[in-house]
DNA sequence: CTCCTGACCTGAGTGC
DNA sequence: TGCACTCAGGTCAGGA
């Protein structure tokens, strides 16, 4: 499911209602998702102060007072976060982590796939998290720019279509957005990476940053399993240019937009717009 | 290093 | 209805 544009609208909806709340409950019910949970968890929350969640690539990331700790999310592919104002009536068969607050509000994680993964660190030392310290830039950042596409793309021989999806270069892009950003920026997914220099990293860097950035207006794309944590969906399916349509009318030329196999993952764009 | 494949897991959709 | 098969917004481990 999620992207940078998802993971950041959870993010935005969850600072309000988690920050400055105790914890009061916690209930889970598996000791794995993708990987074994610290066995601590539940201890480790219960009580604890929510900071600011903040976001570094597809992760959310939760301070806790007083203990120091951060709590780090990956929502994996299938996974979802919802808030509800009490205690849900019934908790799905995928609801494997809930925390109730202080004011009675429950933080509900769902997620079937169970791809999502749940952490803790210490607060400060992300960068040394082995899930954290390689990770690129943030491309919303000022630190995304032609220059460092040049640099980190150079002598790269696989499609720009897979090093894009690299969260070592850059962090929080998946399939939906890759797709559209090329598309934006005029650029065939089949070129290679290290062919991306010059006029065009110019076209990417703000074709991605113009991608991510509607999209987090529009609440990010709900295709499948995506809903931000007050139930709403997002609405930026309607603003997909290539991702999923293929043997539609290109948006600008009306020639039929292509689906394109890379790297095991299926890939959209238009033969005609995209060289 | 880089690059590619398989693996993890459930559910929805499709075709017979 | 049932069954077999494919595909899905991610990304890690292992091998070439």
């Amino acid at each position: 499911m999620p992207e940078l544009p998802e993971v950041e609208t959870v993010r935005t909806a969850l600072e309000p209602v988690l920050h400055g709340q105790q914890i009061s409950t916690v209930r889970l019910t598996r000791q794995d998702l993708r990987w074994p949970l610290p066995r601590n968890l539940s201890a480790a929350l219960t009580g604890q102060i929510c900071g600011l969640p903040w976001r570094r690539g597809k992760y959310i990331l939760l301070p806790l007072l007083p203990s120091g700790k951060t709590l780090l999310i990956h929502l994996g592919m299938s996974g979802a976060i919802r808030l509800y104002p009490r205690q849900p009536a019934h908790f799905g068969k995928h609801d494997h982590f809930s925390v109730e607050l202080a004011d009675g509000q429950w933080f509900v994680f769902s997620d079937p796939r169970r791809f999502g993964h749940l952490d803790l660190l210490e607060s400060g030392k992300e960068d040394a998290h082995p899930l954290l310290s390689g990770m690129g830039v943030e491309p919303l950042s000022n630190h995304f720019s032609p220059a460092y596409l040049d640099r980190v793309l150079a002598a790269r021989k696989q499609p720009i279509k897979t090093a894009l999806l690299d969260q070592r270069l850059i962090a929080g892009l998946g399939n939906i957005y890759v797709s559209e950003a090329l598309f934006r920026a005029g650029i065939s997914p089949r070129r290679q990476a290290g062919n991306i220099v010059g006029k065009r990293t110019e076209r990417l860097v703000p074709a991605i940053r113009a991608t991510l950035t509607e999209a987090i207006s529009a609440g990010g794309t709900s295709l499948r399993d995506h809903v931000q944590p007050g139930g709403e969906i997002g609405y930026f399916v309607q603003n997909l240019k290539v991702y999923g349509r293929e043997g539609a009318g290109c948006s600008v030329c009306d020639k039929p937009i292509k689906m394109l196999r890379q790297g095991g993952r299926s890939g959209y764009y238009c033969p005609n717009c995209q060289r």
